[in-house]
DNA sequence: AAATATTAATTGACACCTGAAGTACTTGCC
DNA sequence: GGCAAGTACTTCAGGTGTCAATTAATATTT
């Protein structure tokens, strides 16, 4: 029945080149809507979870998690790349964190507009007991999928991640 | 190498669970953040083209998208579900559209409590308008990408949208 | 029918986030 | 040396998001 129609439109020239894009751009749509469903839902599990049980939010989580990763320190710039997100924005978490005692500014010696920003140790600490939890929240997520399923999804992101780069 | 150490690990007892354990604990944070690092990335990509092309935000299309799917309305708790988000948020962004004569509030007439919110007429046109670049801009983003692979990714994200029910 | 509970939407406090403008510093070029 | 251009970060205005408290209307219970 499908083929039957497809059939009848070959009839009007590009009609059925037009069929087969016009369901590529829906499948691209939906699975651009599909993705932002699940980031959603997980995300929203995540920061109820580190609001109710740290008092903290994902995007500090973020910024901790990424320093912890750099013992070094990150410049605000760089803290800016790998989080994806404005300057601007850094400034205001950093502020925060600082002001509670869990990250440090260190200035460089010899370019003096920059920072270095490291966990202190109690942020280590705080970040550490964070992190263990983060981890069980993740798995409970995605514990009904094979690890088949996950490794498969994982590459195919991959993929995705490649092609997107901005 | 790492199949000595896995040897002698053996021979404490459940060495090995917790290995294959520990291994898929990194296999779904890896995961998470790769959905995410995507997600973010092409969010950012169609919030950028949102704002140069028709000063708007992403949240002001999403809610409007909502709406074109529902002609007859949606009633302000739908709008909040079917975004994901809070309800207070989705009062700021109707009472935005509402002021530009984009969406209109009508009341209900059995239930005083609530509004059923719909596209006006020049909603509608600047919907379609938008609507049909946004998804020129998502093929874009997907087109380095096979059809077979959007489709295995499709079916993926289907059955994490399945098993995150919140 | 009055008291109580529930529901729909709004408000206010606070955190996040962007984009653009501003400040302080470094670099490169004459 | 000195000045223009570039870089690192901050600040500010405005929109987005949460949660908790509030208001108004409806449902339920007695």
């Amino acid at each position: 029945m499908a083929k039957d129609k497809k059939t009848l439109k070959l009839i009007a020239s590009t009609a059925d080149a037009e069929t087969r894009i016009h369901d590529d751009h829906h499948l691209s749509v939906r699975l651009w809507l599909r993705m932002l469903a699940c980031t959603n839902r997980i995300e929203n599990f995540v920061r109820q979870n580190l609001q109710a049980n740290f008092q903290t939010t994902l995007p500090r989580f973020d910024l901790m998690a990424q320093l912890e990763r750099a013992p070094r320190g990150l410049k605000m710039s760089e803290l800016s790349q790998r989080m994806m997100v404005t300057g601007g924005n850094v400034t205001g978490i950093t502020d925060g964190l600082q002001k509670e005692g869990l990250v440090v500014r260190e200035v460089d010696t010899t370019d003096r507009r920059v920072f270095h920003v490291k966990l202190s140790a109690e942020g280590q600490r705080l970040f550490r007991r964070m992190a263990a939890e983060h981890e069980k929240w993740v798995i409970e997520l995605f514990e009904g999928m094979s690890v088949k399923h996950k490794n498969q999804l994982a590459d195919l992101l991959g993929e995705l991640k490649r092609h997107v780069r901005i």
